[in-house]
DNA sequence: ATGAAAGCGCTAACAA
DNA sequence: TTGTTAGCGCTTTCAT
């Protein structure tokens, strides 16, 4: 009837009837319901998330989605991705898209979910990944990050660089990696294979790594964690190891996320911008639910340094190897 | 017609037809449109849960709910409350009880939630709060839990004890409190009133917090932090102080968050049992969506102390002012 | 044991 | 500009 027409601010209904249409909708309290709109092919106003709530990551990009949508009058609903979750993600699309518009995937640890993805009728978009998937890519400019931190470092002297790599599983972790060992190659750092070592993007596993870099016969001066969650691990490596953080040791992460600026010292990071990448995932699955074509098949954002109190210059006797200087004691 | 009846288990359809049908609709793909059951009076089988996920705690919360309701063959759906969310949660209740059977609750910050909440029309369980709210409320013995801890630190021969306290908008930080003060009179514990600091229940709520006691003259030989993150702040402050956990000062938190364990020195703490608080929300909901009324007003699960490595004895030199002891150097 | 009819709240396509 | 009709996928209730 004209009162959908209405409510619905579409054309075709007289000023004052839909102004008393308004106002009765008010005084009922009515609100309209969603799960109908979509059965009988409407749209709900609802977008769907499908996240792994498990790292801090995650939950603020989830936040941030969130404000997006409801700026853009759309409310969000999530799915938690359990982290043992290995079913396919075809019934958990189907149970989506029976109540949102369209679905926002911040893809989980687990690859190959991408393939299964692929043949659901519902506007997607994903983050943070999925290089080869038929739907549009927001994600931060993950090599150029990595760039910028081992150019900071190289920056303040630092020749012997520590990397604690990432989930290999990730691509958002392989473009780090390789980036730290293109940037190494091209500064001239020192490339001992031993500087290298395994993470997991947790801080246990951050931990684990700095602990057998500080074990190596000549340790790093500066540790390049790949994301923030293992450089606080490492920081109390670090710090177990009776070293300090930054007079002994420089340490950077990525991500910036909110821990990174509390923990002490405060942790010089690569700052992936949350807030832009949330809208520009909202903005367009939007535009893709309104029919229009994605803007882009790929968004790249771009990353940016945070200069904190983690980093400083190599202690002055291990600053060169050159001969004159060596063995002064200060 | 008689489909229906087959797929749900339902009485009236001989065994023959009924597989017959299983086996058509698996042929097809068939999945059940929730929204329609829901809209035709049914139900969807899918919970939902209002949770604010800026801390780690809610996070695992709601991580446990979802595997419980899975286990029960329940769907879950996260509606995420944002910080600065005032809206009244009656709107997104009604956009919840279009999909969902019932609604768990993990209650946010801000207070006052509950008033709002009371006329919903849909089975509603909260955790953490909500003592005087019409529905059933899980939660874990805070009083008892905060008794624990300052029990411990007695036990290794603590007597003059600093407390972080958490958000006094939260009931369950006010139980906490209240513990800390009865259990330092009952036991003759130093009562020092400069021993009590304000906390947020954040990591930065922590460190200011503790470093507060550690500028004291006569500093506290251990700190109770009112939750985790509290203490892992607290524990970054107490390190800014030359001071050494827990050498010089011992620190118990309260929740056992899954960072606790992965700090270092390993974090001794109360121990809230998530997977039970989760569980209980799920199976009462549950519960009050078959109808049944709700086993109980309000759950109250026991704490449990977990003892790592953040607390030991006091310093000997400090262990008592009994004179002829006082001065001794070890 | 099976099926037919009606309706949940909406929107699309059409008629007036 | 307004209203009517049909149908989205289900679960009732009431026949058969």
């Amino acid at each position: 009837m004209t009162a959908s027409r209405a409510v619905n601010n579409q054309p075709g209904v007289s000023d004052e009837k839909r102004a008393e249409i308004l106002r009765i909708a008010d005084d009922l309290g009515y609100v309209a319901n969603r799960a109908a709109q979509r059965l009988s092919g409407g749209r709900s106003h609802v977008i769907g998330v499908i996240a792994q709530l498990h790292t801090l990551f995650t939950s603020e990009l989830v936040l941030g989605i969130g404000s997006a949508g409801r700026a853009a009058n759309y409310e969000m609903l999530v799915y938690s991705l359990s982290d043992a979750d290995n079913r396919p993600p075809g019934p958990i699309l189907d149970l989506l898209s029976q109540i949102v518009d369209g679905v926002i995937v911040i893809l989980p640890f687990q690859s190959d979910y991408l393939a299964s993805l692929s043949n659901a009728k519902l506007p997607i978009v994903t983050i943070d990944e999925g290089n080869d998937a038929p739907f549009p890519k927001i994600m931060t400019d993950n090599y150029q990050g990595a760039r910028l931190a081992i150019e900071h470092l190289a920056a303040l002297g630092h020749r012997r660089i520590g990397f604690i790599a990432g989930n290999e599983g990730l691509a958002s972790a392989r473009d780090r990696a390789r980036a730290f060992h293109d940037m190494r190659a091209q500064l001239g750092l020192d490339a001992d294979p031993e500087l290298v070592v395994h993470g997991n993007f947790m801080q246990q596993g951050g931990f684990l790594a700095a602990q057998r870099l500080m074990r190596l016969a000549e340790p790093p001066t500066a540790i390049f964690a790949a994301n923030d969650m293992s450089a606080v691990g490492a920081m109390a490596a670090i710090r177990e190891s009776k070293r300090s953080v930054p007079q002994d040791i420089s340490l950077i992460g990525f991500d910036d996320v909110s821990v990174a600026n509390h923990v002490h010292p405060a942790l010089t990071t690569i700052r992936q911008p949350l807030t832009q990448m949330s809208r520009a995932a909202v903005n367009t699955l939007l535009a893709m639910i309104s029919g229009i074509a994605p803007p882009a098949e790929r968004i790249l954002l771009s990353p940016e340094l945070v200069a904190r109190e983690s980093t400083a210059a190599p202690p002055l006797e291990k600053l060169s190897q050159k001969p004159g200087r060596k063995g002064m004691t200060r």
